[in-house]
DNA sequence: TGTTAGCACTCGTCACATTGGAGTGCTAAC
DNA sequence: GTTAGCACTCCAATGTGACGAGTGCTAACA
């Protein structure tokens, strides 16, 4: 069977009105359609094929047609195709408190969640490849050493470090001195244990507090690995019938509330084949890796900040979603977060 | 009409098997309660007495009773009377890494969730008291001037300035020298606008740029007010029917997410009249302050860790609650909590 | 050959009546 | 004061039938 232009018209106009509706879709309703001049029965007959080809399914008998995970699908890329989306201003958003981070983040899920009603999520910016601006070591009191470490993105980490037998001044400021000449500029996988032990041998002395105090840094360093996650709009899961009986929604809220299993919906893009749009990432239904999903569908998109901090932004929705519109949101939203830290 | 010990006994009769069955309980159901030796007829006739009273109400004329808010009020006051709690062992949990005030939190209440089944809340604590141990100004760029703050209790704050024009190294030192030797040991409320304009005056030189930083650096002491709070267990309210409709799931685990709403069930415990007990307060339907969980009950606890840091945890629950278990957690909870920093 | 009108059929939904049982209140007897 | 018995109430579960939306098929039409 072919796929020609009539089915595909038709096909979009079943998944469009479904989309708005939530409701199985009779040929009475498509023929009505103003793209179309042809009777219910003719768009019958069509639907009957679709059916077949597997784009489109009967939920029983006498009801009348849903878009299948395959009709989405094939939507899903279509529209990708055709589309390059307008630039909308979303930056008021983010002139607010730059600053930190977090609040950054908390701020665009919220916003995303708000504009779309759909569940939304973004992992925190991995720091591969960001380079350390400087590190600080202080003095606590007997037992303990603070260090402070930034990043050239202006990330800041702290550490207590707690040793058995105080430093004095003069090591902690010699050990200052010692990290910044030699671990400023390097990027986090850089400075591994090699690097260390380096470090270590050129100490010299008070080799064993010395070498805690290094290894201390170092692993705060490297500890980066379990990235955050933000969440909004969970309970926007409610707004859709076919996601809001009490199992289903127990369990998407749950993994909402849980955050780490959403991890493995916002690995690290793949490797951009046609370099534009590889970067959007849609899971419909049953693709999704996640089990708790498969009645939903899940879009996300990679930000890149630049300076090694890049991570992903996504939203959890019915099947139904209106796949366009959030599309275009993300490819916005995350055209935005690439620009925010170049100006 | 007098409240005599077997009416008392035949409350809490009906009070426990509603909170475990959910339903509203007939007389037959507690005529065959153990402690009592008495006839479906005469309870009905207590139960009646009982009604009139106010203490239980029938939610149509031929279904059993269910606990009123005023029985429940009555039965929590009393349990509290009567209990004194013995001490379970939590605190392996707390054992793991102490050293992230975060982590312990967000552990603490998950903990909670999993044993209760009921939704849990905790609020960081709060620095009110808190004495200053040092503070650290750094030069970041030519920009940036990153201060880190500690205070005695090993919380530490970051906070970055931006200047217009740089600041050179020996005035950083200075700055440090002033700021640790003038407000090294103050509590923060000690630290307001007139001890930073005796500062600026003391500093002189360089005021408009220094002053700046003065600023930023009160206004980073000062700013901890918003407390963050802690949640888990949001969508154990799936596990009461009487609560997972979806217009009320929705409603509270919105209230859950948002996070900021529930500052309002966990305000500072009032001043305890009778020391021991008082810090446990537990509201009942209606008494609740917030609109959204008057189908709830909610009961808190402070902690207090020494040092000014203390804070509330907290659960919500359906009204039949177990209130006798989740006084006890809580109490045990909180008391490991306060002996936890004084070791 | 593609399109359309018509018709019989299917099946879920809604309104309504029916029934069973749990629980009550009241009364009379112990 | 306690209890057994009985009539009564009302919810919840179940069944029934009408309705309507939607389909597939067939036959007629352009």
């Amino acid at each position: 069977m072919q796929m020609d232009d009539r089915k595909w018209t038709i096909l979009k106009a079943i998944i469009k009105t479904y989309l708005e509706t939530g409701e199985p879709v009779g040929s009475r309703t498509i023929s009505k359609y103003p793209d179309l001049n042809l009777s219910s029965a003719t768009i019958r007959n069509e639907m009957s094929d679709l059916e077949e080809m597997g784009y489109i399914l009967q939920p029983h008998t006498s009801a009348g047609r849903i878009p299948s995970d395959a009709g989405y699908r094939l939507y899903v890329d279509r529209m990708m195709e055709e589309k390059e989306q307008e630039v909308t201003e979303i930056r008021e958003l983010m002139v607010q408190r730059q600053d930190r981070m977090e609040l950054l983040l908390k701020q665009v899920v919220k916003f995303l969640a708000a504009n779309t009603n759909y569940a939304t999520m973004i992992t925190g910016p991995r720091l591969h490849h960001t380079r350390l601006k400087f590190i600080q070591l202080s003095i606590v009191d007997d037992s303990q050493i603070l260090a402070v470490i930034v990043t050239e993105t202006n990330v800041v980490k702290n550490r207590m470090i707690r040793l058995e037998h105080g430093l004095d001044r003069e090591t902690v400021l010699k050990l200052n001195l010692l990290l910044n000449t030699n671990l400023n500029g390097l990027t986090i996988e850089q400075i591994n244990l090699s690097t260390i032990s380096k470090l270590k041998e050129e100490a010299g002395i008070h080799s064993d507090i010395v070498s805690q105090v290094l290894d201390a840094v170092a692993e705060a360093i490297n500890q980066e690995e379990d990235v955050e996650i933000y969440t909004s709009g969970a309970t926007n899961f409610f707004k859709y019938p076919e996601l809001s009986d009490t199992a289903k929604a127990s369990e998407l809220i749950s993994t909402f509330e849980e955050k780490h299993p959403l991890a493995s919906l916002m690995l690290p893009s793949e490797i951009g084949e046609d370099g534009e749009n590889s970067n959007i990432q849609v899971y419909i239904g049953q693709e999704t890796p996640l089990d708790t999903m498969k009645d939903c569908s899940v879009v996300t998109a990679s930000y890149d900040m630049g300076g090694g901090m890049y991570g992903r932004v996504g939203i959890v929705g019915p099947k139904r979603m209106d796949y366009d519109k959030v599309i275009g949101i993300l490819k916005n939203l995350t055209q935005q977060l690439d620009e925010l830290y170049k100006k």
